[in-house]
DNA sequence: GCGCAAATTGCAATATTATAACATTTTATT
DNA sequence: AATAAAATGTTATAATATTGCAATTTGCGC
């Protein structure tokens, strides 16, 4: 299993270089428009492996002198940026993330180290069946699911937090 | 496999009373003081099988007419119960529900119900199996891992909705 | 029971996250 | 260029959660 990149060191300006092209490519596909205040939104999003906050992401945007827009701005790009399956909300922490492989629908599941805030998304075909096998056991109809494991990643691990 | 509960049609004050007991149990054995503010919260909690918001619960006190607490008095309950293994916060809605089976150490999931919010709590081995597998893949190593699945319980797939 | 330390609760203020309502601007299309 | 739809700006406010400190209650040793 090849660690992800997140954990390792790596040119982070390809993550986001790639994040935004997929973005354009998908937008296009789909009719959907990219405009620039959401496109510097994903931009701030994918500054680094860790979720952040609506809040977070405006002061970004500020610091940049090009406007300083309102929170209502910000929500209303992260809700076109989920709609188009760019970024995922993480709810226990109140926070945005890029998603790592947009385009296709996936079921993803979020490994978030409480030590670094360093976030991977995995799609793990195995937890995804026991996810519907357990509800369809309740005669449960599935329509979407949430799933963030809370705890240490490799680096901080070798740290000895 | 049988339907939960909550699903069914059930003399609901045995729930609460079963909670209640079971609270007293594990607080004593525990050497955790279960006061009666926290037992109120805890009762509040247990009311329906919704998760209900901190605010949700401080009105409810509030109702109650003995004494009116503020914010912080219900959310400092609301970390005790969750201390002690008597409710969970589910995060993707800011609520809190009353643990199924408190006092032994569980990994849980929940299912709830987008029309008529009712939760279940499951405790699939087979997802906590996964879930566990997953991160160890990615030498992850967990703490604690939130599952929230949200869609169409049987009543409401019955109902048509 | 009495006094002390610790735990709990009360209380006021405030922080953080998110949305509502409406005005203005931009864009695509005619 | 005129129009309608979409996007953004703006102001205010709602909803959720926490901080800091004062007052009270409780458990416990004496």
């Amino acid at each position: 299993m090849a660690s992800p990149t997140a954990y390792a060191r790596h040119d982070h300006h390809r993550c986001i270089d790639d994040a935004l092209l997929a973005a354009r490519r998908i937008c296009k596909t789909q009719g959907a428009r990219l405009t620039t205040l959401r496109e510097r939104v994903l931009a701030k999003v994918w500054q680094s492996h860790r979720p952040l906050g609506a809040y977070a992401i405006l002061e970004l945007l500020a610091e940049d002198g090009e406007g300083h827009p309102a929170p209502p701005t910000v929500y209303r790009a992260l809700d076109f940026l989920q709609e188009q399956g760019l970024v995922h909300r993480l709810s226990s922490l109140n926070a945005y993330i890029g998603c790592d492989s947009p385009g296709q629908p996936h079921d993803s599941q979020f490994l978030i180290c409480r030590h670094c805030q360093v976030t991977v998304e995995v799609a793990s075909r195995k937890v995804s069946e026991a996810v519907a096998r357990c509800a369809e056991a309740k005669d449960f109809n599935i329509q979407h699911s949430n799933v963030e494991i809370v705890g240490d990643c490799p680096n901080c691990q070798k740290k000895a937090l």
